[in-house]
DNA sequence: CGGAAAATGGACTCGCAAGTCCAAAAGCGA
DNA sequence: TCGCTTTTGGACTTGCGAGTCCATTTTCCG
């Protein structure tokens, strides 16, 4: 595959999207190359030809396509954490793409079944990690540079800690349905950095 | 299989230790009943003897198998979250149990194996939170009842945050490798915890 | 318009792993 | 010890789904 035509390219993001949708819909296991083929319209040598490495490849690729549109379900909001209304926002728009996206998470569907053996698979979670944790960071740094949050705290070790409590609020959705932990814990990580600047008004 | 013999009984014992075994070590996806089967010197027709819904029926056992485990580990620690030396230690031991784990997490692996197929495996994991966070709330309402936590905080609600972020800490350390984000979301539920007594003197 | 490259259809192979089966051995209770 | 039940070995069947292959059509570009 040398070079893709408009076509070729438009094949490859339909097989592409599709396998994605089934994922989605039906996890990575109860979903065979076939029921893309069928999904998609398309045939097994288009499949191959797009790629080239087969299943792998195409969860792979499900698996950044699945990962790009995380951190861009979050915008605008998560690009302007520098007030406390506007945290909420981004609070409220987090738990509205998890409730939409349901019980099953595609991207953990995907990498638990790609496994060790890809480490391609791991890379784009630990990627994807690392950078919304960064956008988060930079709310932590501006929050505390308008005073709004305690200088004590550790902005990408804060950071951390928000990102665990929302992989946890949506892994436990997986199994319950509900997004009752996502939401407890966002708000303590909220409560808790709106605490820490109170408390350093009140030592002054 | 109406009763089972003491020799049996062992024999059942085997192949659910020795599949968990292999589970933990390569996944779920990497291990075949014929692994199992050479792994615990057994043949075929005892697994299917013992576990006649075959590989289904034995996940699922895994999958209870291994959500007894998790609180267990927890002990005696998870018991007596009575004072903060206490909760400190409880949280040393949580990420001493995961940083041991490593990188492999065979409940969350088998559950998403299952898939939503079988209800069973959410089942077990919805379970297991349900106890964890009923644990956690009953210590967090001991320090309540001790004034070390304010009075405000709801001891469910807290336990959930707390629980997600654990929860979301494993998570990543399944891709990252490390157990940073599991102590720092940890040790920010507990700053919170413990600020919240603090508040609770000033104001008087 | 013409030829090379890309795209497509779909039948075919092939290996693996789940599950079946029956006969033989071992255990258990009276 | 006897007879019944449980346990065990392991060969066999079977179906599914990944991956291969080649002939044909379509697209691209000079």
């Amino acid at each position: 595959m040398r070079t893709l035509t408009r076509k070729g390219a438009a094949t490859r993001q339909r097989i592409l999207e599709g396998a994605a949708a089934l994922i989605r819909e039906h996890g990575v296991a109860a979903t065979t190359l076939d029921d893309v083929l069928s999904e998609t319209a398309t045939s097994k040598s288009q499949l191959f030809h797009y790629f080239p490495g087969g299943r792998e490849e195409l969860l792979l690729a499900v698996a950044r396509f699945e990962a790009g549109r995380v951190l861009e379900d979050q915008r605008p909001q998560l690009d302007d954490l520098s007030s406390w209304p506007a945290w909420d926002a981004w609070r409220d728009k987090v738990v509205d793409r998890y409730r939409r996206q349901g019980r099953l998470c595609p991207l953990n569907s995907v990498t638990s079944h790609l496994g060790d053996r890809t480490p391609g698979a791991q890379a784009v979670v630990t990627e994807l990690m690392r950078r919304w944790q960064a956008e988060i960071a930079t709310g932590v740094r501006r929050m505390q540079d308008a005073g709004q949050i305690g200088q004590g705290l550790d902005p990408d070790r804060t950071a951390a800690a928000i990102l665990a409590g929302i992989q946890g609020g949506v892994l436990i959705q997986m199994s319950t349905g509900r997004t009752t932990h996502l939401e407890a814990s966002l708000d303590q990580s909220l409560a808790y950095l709106k605490d820490s600047a109170r408390q350093v008004c009140d030592r002054r």
